[in-house]
DNA sequence: ATATTTGTTAACCAAATGGTTAAACCGCAT
DNA sequence: ATGCGGTTTAACCATTTGGTTAACAAATAT
């Protein structure tokens, strides 16, 4: 029979709190198993125990950490609202969700780029992002002429990248703009509605 | 004196080509000594008569990488065209030179986010951007009514989000937009002007 | 020619690292 | 109390890895 319940799945939770901070700041290749032990303070045969191999301990974070972009991305993809409601309301959702999870879009671009195949199994899951919907609405409000004719694809693009990019960029963007650690955060702030507009003004038609 | 100077200034040439080639894919903490050896056909023994260590290597090669990324955004920030024109002909070089040089922003921004402090001593450099002249450039316009008011900083960061991110997000936005290698060239393509367009539409006055 | 400096290599080394093992520990059922 | 299953640890292991060394090769200066 299970036992010492509460403290196995204790001890299971700890080491994935502590590998994915570890993980996430460092990356796969970064990351170290005896860093990950002693931030779980456990001995690091803990995670062989639970996980095997420190690949799947990693495909564990991972996969975590894809699930919760996942459904930022389909918020935008699958509601009823329309394109200037969706991008008001993913812009302001997306970056109060990263200000809070900030190691999260490089983790996942970065680990995305070291293995190329790893998208491929993550395709396959339910709940993986499908543009269909976006593109149909957005070609409605096209033929509508409330927006301007654009490619669903790169409209799409854009809004993800004028979201992502300030949390991947950060280094960067906080030395060109001189700013410190609390201006770059109200910058990162006032994103959350300028960008909307920003997009908003660009494709909507007067 | 100096001797052999022919063959010793090749080989020194072939690491630091072997050594961008590795370091580029697999960031400072993927890349191995040997497998640069290897791929620049020398002894391992080589790369430190050469340079020093794996950390000296690294920096010749980051600093390299960045030498070349800092002139495209000064093209943006230091010429007298308009706001306009500096948008269309900074998203169509960008672009046109990122294709040729595809692991650049990544190798960058991820090394950039990996050691923080590393952005300082680039700082120091000169020919590090400035965005003091594209500031009150985009003052102007602003006063004379040809764009939107728009915080400079922020309008920076879009124009720069827009162009990188196609490179810094291709295994996932290949993914969620279902586009091969082939069509997702075509796609980047595409943006050279899309993206001057998207942004121009956005932020002037008509 | 030959001594000297520079370039190159194979062999080696110490530390780090992912992973394993055997024994100890602990809560519980009998 | 004893046995048993899951849990935890210290010690250990094999491999990898950045780096060094000592000897050898090649080019140049004298």
């Amino acid at each position: 029979m299970q036992m010492a319940k509460s403290k196995d799945k204790n001890t299971e939770e700890q080491i994935l709190i502590a590998a994915k901070s570890v993980f996430q700041s460092k990356g796969m290749n970064g990351a170290r198993m005896q860093e990950i032990a002693d931030n779980a303070g456990i001995n690091k045969a803990m995670l062989h125990y639970y996980y095997r191999s420190k690949q799947l301990l990693f495909e564990a974070v991972f996969n975590h950490a894809f699930s919760l972009l996942a459904p930022q991305l389909n918020a935008i993809l699958n509601d009823d609202a329309s394109i200037e409601e969706k991008i008001k309301n993913f812009t302001l959702n997306y970056t109060t969700f990263m200000m809070k999870h900030p190691y999260l879009p490089n983790f996942i671009i970065q680990e995305l780029n070291r293995n190329e195949d790893f998208i491929e199994k993550l395709k396959e899951n339910t709940g993986f992002p499908n543009l269909e919907k976006f593109k149909i609405n957005v070609q409605e409000e096209i033929n509508q002429g409330l927006i301007k004719p654009i490619d669903a694809d790169q409209l799409f693009v854009n809004i993800i990248a004028l979201n992502i990019f300030p949390f991947l960029g950060k280094p960067l963007i906080k030395a060109l703009t001189n700013k410190d650690e609390k201006s770059y955060k109200t910058f990162v702030e006032s994103r959350k509605s300028d960008v909307a507009n920003f997009i908003i003004n660009s494709i909507k038609n007067t």
